[in-house]
DNA sequence: ATTTACTCTATCGGATAAGTAGAGTATTGT
DNA sequence: ACAATACTCTACTTATCCGATAGAGTAAAT
């Protein structure tokens, strides 16, 4: 299950990605766009620029920009960064590996074997995505509203 | 995240299938084998049963048993039974869609996007995968003991 | 100086996961 | 019949975490 922090996140992203490169973006304007709590999204942006995704400016004109360009900025980070490791299981995890207690032989357990496939296909998914690529997806659907 | 119980009753299930067919195995001999607390167990094998994936046996001799061969479990219907839909969002779920209240338009939502692709992925390697298939691929690893 | 807007820590209520307890029921063997 | 075996079911406890909110603090712009 995704927790509503990195659905927000990742929410919060595409709008940043899809607005005026370098125009700050206020978090009310972003939390009244995108339907997100204010002071919950403030958390969340907060966590995002302490990670190195956001820059920040103070002040007034200040809000939040992109820390770089949207195709370098992966699904897979943002979601490990708010829900920990893509792996069902710890004992299936590329990036957080934790051996189970409960487990003789890994090499010879199915639940390991199964949900490193699903850890995997889901890794696939979410490291091969970008902002950029997921924007241009989205747009293949609904182009986006010309700047004037 | 995979629940311990989703883990405990794959890991179950992986044992009656290994097993000898028609020898109903006790929920306390499960537990000793597979280190799983056995009224915990106790709970997720009267789950099972109550699904229909499980038969079981009351009285002396008696225990539990597949309710159908090992080739026609799928590790799909075990994980959606007791964590619930695969999607990590529910408005990608295809067995128990429902739509975010946060979303203005699902056709052009990048995270409904995104998610959808990971629940098919998910799906792909947790509805192809039989308790039968997995065991042949641990069996690939490490041959079974085989029966005297 | 004042306004604007991000920064950070603390806190809270509710939900859920993991595990435990115990009384009840059906079946088998003697 | 009856005792032993083993599953059945409901209720409860405990701990943890998620989602959200409050409020004091700091930096920048005008």
């Amino acid at each position: 299950m995704l927790s509503k922090k990195a659905k927000y996140a990742i929410k919060a992203l595409l709008a940043l990605a899809e607005g005026e490169r370098d125009e700050p973006m206020r978090i009310a304007d972003l939390a009244r766009d995108q339907q997100i709590p204010p002071k919950f999204l403030e958390l969340i942006l907060l966590g995002l620029r302490n990670q190195g995704v956001l820059r920040s400016q103070k002040g007034k004109g200040g809000g939040y920009l992109l820390a770089r360009d949207p195709s370098e900025i992966y699904l897979g980070q943002i979601v490990r960064m708010f829900d920990g490791p893509l792996a069902p299981v710890p004992c299936a995890s590329q990036t957080a590996y934790v051996p189970c207690a409960d487990c003789r032989d890994e090499a010879v357990c199915g639940v390991h074997l199964a949900m490193k496939e699903v850890r995997d296909a889901t890794a696939k998914v979410l490291d091969g995505t970008s902002l950029a690529s997921l924007l241009t997806k989205v747009h293949q659907v609904a182009p986006p509203a010309p700047p004037r």
